[in-house]
RNA sequence: GCCGAAAUGGCUCAGUUGGUAGAGCAAUUCAUUCGUAAUGAAUAGGUCCCGGGUUCGAGUCCCGGUUUCGGCUCCA
C-alpha cells in the first residue's frame, strides 16, 4: 500500500501500481474527465504515470495553465500525425505548446506549400484522427535506437535533435501511426481534443538560424469544447477593435504615407496635441529629478559613430550615410541619442561635485529595421525617445538607477500599466566575446541592476544573452490588445562609451576618472507608449491627457454663438477644446460614442438651459445635469492642472 | 530579408464562371426650425495599389513590383 497526499494534505491509501488517472477517478468521475495532467511530487507528468511510492499528487485541469500546456503539447503531435498523412515525406522539427496555442515547425517535400486556403482540409483531418481518440504511448529507448528509428524515416532534423541528447533520457509518444521524439507529458489520447483551429503559418528558420534550412511554422489553437473555440475568436475580434491603429485613423492621431516612405509615422494635430501632453507630463518629472532637457541635430558625422563602436557593429545594417556634394563628407541619420550626449559631457571639465550630469532629449532617431518588421505605431523606422544619459561616479551607480525605476513607477502608476513585466538582461555567460567591455565592469553592473530590483521590491525575472552588447538593462514589458509584448521603459548601464569617449571628471583626489553612463527612456519611444497607451485605454483618455478637453455640441445653429463664448471662456484658461456644430447629429454621434475620446460634452441648447448654464455629459452619454458653465471650466481646469503639475 | 495573406470612393465593405464599377456612413446642396440614440430630398465623389501579359473584352486570370496585415529572424 502507498500514501497519497493530496494538496489540501488530506491523504488515501491506494494499492502500489496504480495510475494517477484511476486515483482521480477513485475520488469523482468528473474529475477524471476534466483533467488533462498531474504533478507527481511536484513535476508534471502524464495520467498513465505509475505510483509506487508515497507521493503527494495535483490534477490540472484545462483551465490551469500547466494542463493547458499539456493539452496543447498534445495538439501538436495530432497537427503532426495529420500532416504526415496529407504531406506524405514532410519533415518535423519542433512542436511545442505556447501562450495560446501551439505550432509545429515543417520541412515540407520538395515544391509543396500550404497556404491559407489548406486550413480547412487540416482542421477536418485533425479533427478526424482526434476523433478515433487515439492513445498516447510512452516508449524509453536507446540513443541509438533512436536515431535508428529516425534516420529509417528519414526525419533528418529530429536526428541532430537526438545527437545533443543523453542516452538514457530519450522517449518517443506514438499515437496511431504518428511517433514523434518527445519528453512529455500528454494527454493520455486525443479524445478531449475537441474543437480545432490551425490560426496561421509563417516562415520559420530551423533553430531559429537564418543561415539554416526555412521551415513552415503552422500555428492551431484547440480547446476541450467548442464552446470555448469560439469564445476564444470572438476574443480576438474585440481585440482587434482596440488596436492603436484603427484607433489611431478614427481619432486622426497619427498616419502613414507610401509617399513619404515606410515605417514613417506622421503625427496629426490631434496626435500632436497627445504627444506634447505626454512630453509635457514626463519634463515636469524629469526636471523635478534634476535633469537637464537638450535639443541636437538629427544628423551625426559617421566619425562620430566610429567613434563610439555602432558604426563597425550596426553600419552595415544601418541606414546608409549621407554625402556632402562636393566635399564627401559622411553623415549619418542618428540610430540614437547618446553619442551627441557625450559630446555634451565632454565639452568643458567635470568635477565629481557637479555629478551626476543627466542629459535629457526627446531625440528623433532613425533605424532600419527589417521590411517585415513594420507594425504600426510599435515597430517603425523613425521614432522619438524619451532619452536622457546619467554620467555619474561609480559610487552613485545604483541610487541613480533607484531614482530612474521612481520615474519608471510614476509613469506606469499614472497610466495604470499593472500588468507589465521586468526582465533583467545579462550577459550570456557561454558567450562573452559579442559584449565590449572588461569582465570586472560588467560584473559591477548587472549587481547594481539586481540590487536595485531588489531593493525596490521589483519582481523581474533575468534573462541571460539578452543584454545589449554595451552593457546589461532593465527592461519594462506591457502588452498590447492581442497580448503581444512590447518594450517601453528601459534602464542600461554603459561602461563602453565613456571609454571610448574617453569622459573623465577630476575626482576629490584630484585625479582623472571615468565616469559611469546610464541610458533610460521611461516612456520607451513616444509612438511605442502612445499605441500601448491607445490599446489599454481603448482611446478613451483621461481628462489631463486627452487631446481636445470638452467638446461643445450646439444643438442647432441659433446657438452657435453661445457655443463660441463657452468655448473662447475655456481658450482663456488654456482648457482645448472644440466646437462640433453638426447640430443634427448629434445624437447619433453620442450613440455611436463617436466623440470618445473627448472626456466631456457640452450640449448647448438643452430646455433647461439658462444663459450661464449648460448641460454636461461625460464619456459614454452619460448625464452629468445642468451646471454653471464657468464654474464647469474651473473644475475641469484644476483637474488638468492638478495631474500635471504633479511636481 | 523569409513564409503566407490582403489592397475597390474620405471610412467600413459588396462585386457570382472575365461582359457598362455598387452599398452604408462621411462630404456638398436644397428643404425643414424640426430632431437630443439617425428630419427629408438631391448631388458629387473611383487610373478598382502600380507596371506588364493573356483575351474581342480584365476589378476578376497570369507574371513582376509597391504598401499593409499575421508570424519568423532582427531590435544600438
Amino acid at each position: 500500500m502507498i500514501t497519497v497526499t493530496f494538496p489540501d494534505n488530506s491523504t488515501r491509501e491506494y494499492e502500489s501500481g496504480i495510475t494517477a488517472l484511476q486515483i482521480a477517478e477513485s475520488l469523482s468521475h468528473q474529475l477524471a474527465r476534466e483533467i488533462v495532467s498531474c504533478a507527481i511530487n511536484g513535476k508534471t507528468t502524464e495520467l498513465t504515470t505509475v505510483l509506487t511510492e508515497d507521493a503527494t499528487i495535483k490534477f490540472f485541469k484545462f483551465e490551469d495553465e500547466e494542463g493547458k500546456h499539456t493539452f496543447w503539447h498534445t495538439s501538436a503531435h495530432l497537427l503532426a500525425e495529420a500532416l504526415q498523412q496529407l504531406y506524405p515525406g514532410i519533415e518535423f522539427g519542433i512542436g511545442p505548446a505556447i501562450e495560446n496555442g501551439f505550432y509545429y515547425d515543417v520541412l515540407l517535400p520538395e515544391g509543396q506549400v500550404i497556404k491559407e486556403s489548406d486550413f480547412d482540409t487540416i482542421n477536418k483531418k485533425m479533427a478526424e484522427l482526434a476523433q478515433k481518440g487515439e492513445v498516447l504511448t510512452k516508449n524509453n529507448i536507446t540513443k541509438k535506437d533512436a536515431l535508428a528509428f529516425f534516420k529509417e524515416r528519414g526525419q533528418e532534423l529530429k536526428l541532430e535533435l537526438i545527437n545533443e541528447l543523453e542516452d538514457g533520457t530519450i522517449s518517443t509518444y506514438t499515437q496511431g501511426e504518428y511517433t514523434d521524439l518527445c519528453r512529455g507529458p500528454h494527454l493520455v489520447s486525443t479524445a478531449p481534443i475537441k474543437a480545432i483551429q490551425i490560426t496561421s503559418i509563417s516562415a520559420a528558420y530551423w533553430r531559429g538560424d537564418q543561415s539554416r534550412q526555412t521551415l513552415t511554422r503552422v500555428y492551431g489553437i484547440s480547446f476541450p469544447k467548442k464552446k470555448m473555440l469560439e469564445e476564444y475568436l470572438t476574443l480576438l475580434e474585440e481585440a482587434k477593435k482596440r488596436d492603436h491603429r484603427k484607433i489611431g485613423k478614427e481619432l486622426e492621431l497619427f498616419m502613414f504615407s507610401e509617399r513619404v516612405g515606410k515605417g514613417l509615422p506622421i503625427w496629426l494635430p490631434r496626435g500632436t496635441a497627445l504627444r506634447m501632453r505626454l512630453q509635457d507630463f514626463l519634463s515636469r518629472i524629469q526636471n523635478h529629478y534634476g535633469y537637464n532637457l537638450v535639443i541636437t541635430p538629427h544628423i551625426g558625422s559617421k566619425q562620430l559613430y566610429v567613434t563610439s563602436g555602432h558604426y563597425a557593429k550596426y553600419g552595415k545594417d544601418s541606414f546608409q550615410p549621407i554625402h556632402t556634394p562636393d566635399e564627401g563628407e559622411e553623415y549619418m541619420l542618428k540610430p540614437m541619442n547618446c553619442p551627441h550626449h557625450c559630446e555634451i559631457f565632454a565639452r568643458k571639465p567635470r568635477s565629481y561635485r557637479e555629478l551626476p550630469v543627466r542629459i535629457a532629449e526627446f531625440g528623433t532617431v532613425y533605424r532600419y529595421e527589417q521590411s517585415g518588421e513594420l507594425h504600426g505605431l510599435t515597430r517603425v523606422r523613425s521614432f522619438t525617445q524619451d532619452d536622457a544619459h546619467i554620467y555619474c561616479r561609480p559610487d552613485q551607480v545604483k541610487d541613480e538607477f533607484l531614482r530612474v525605476m521612481d520615474i519608471i513607477n510614476i509613469v506606469f502608476k499614472t497610466f495604470d500599466f499593472q500588468d507589465f513585466d521586468a526582465q533583467i538582461s545579462l550577459r550570456d555567460p557561454q558567450n562573452k566575446t559579442k559584449y565590449i567591455g572588461t569582465d570586472e565592469n560588467w560584473e559591477r553592473a548587472e549587481n547594481a541592476i539586481i540590487e536595485a530590483c531588489k531593493e525596490k521590491g521589483m519582481n523581474a525575472h533575468i534573462e541571460y544573452g539578452e543584454a545589449a552588447f554595451y552593457g546589461p538593462k532593465l527592461d519594462f514589458m506591457v502588452k498590447d490588445a492581442l497580448g503581444r509584448k512590447w518594450q517601453l521603459g528601459t534602464i542600461q548601464v554603459d561602461y563602453n562609451l565613456p571609454e571610448r569617449f574617453q569622459l573623465e571628471y577630476v575626482g576629490d583626489d584630484n585625479l582623472r576618472h571615468r565616469p559611469v553612463m546610464i541610458h533610460r527612456a521611461p516612456f520607451g519611444s513616444m509612438e511605442r507608449f502612445v499605441a500601448v497607451l491607445l490599446e489599454h485605454t481603448c482611446g478613451k483618455f483621461p481628462l489631463w491627457l486627452a487631446p481636445d478637453q470638452v467638446a461643445i455640441l450646439p444643438i442647432s445653429e441659433k446657438y452657435i454663438d453661445y457655443a463660441n463664448t463657452i468655448k473662447q471662456h475655456f481658450d482663456t484658461l488654456g482648457i482645448r477644446s472644440y466646437i462640433d456644430d453638426r447640430s443634427e447629429k448629434i445624437g447619433r454621434k453620442i450613440r455611436d460614442n463617436e466623440i470618445k475620446h473627448v472626456p466631456y460634452l457640452i450640449v448647448v441648447g438643452e430646455k433647461e438651459q439658462t444663459e450661464s448654464t449648460v448641460a454636461v455629459r461625460k464619456q459614454g452619454g452619460e448625464n452629468q445635469g445642468t451646471i454653471n458653465y464657468k464654474e464647469f471650466a474651473n473644475k475641469v481646469k484644476k483637474e488638468v492642472y492638478d495631474m500635471i503639475n504633479i511636481f
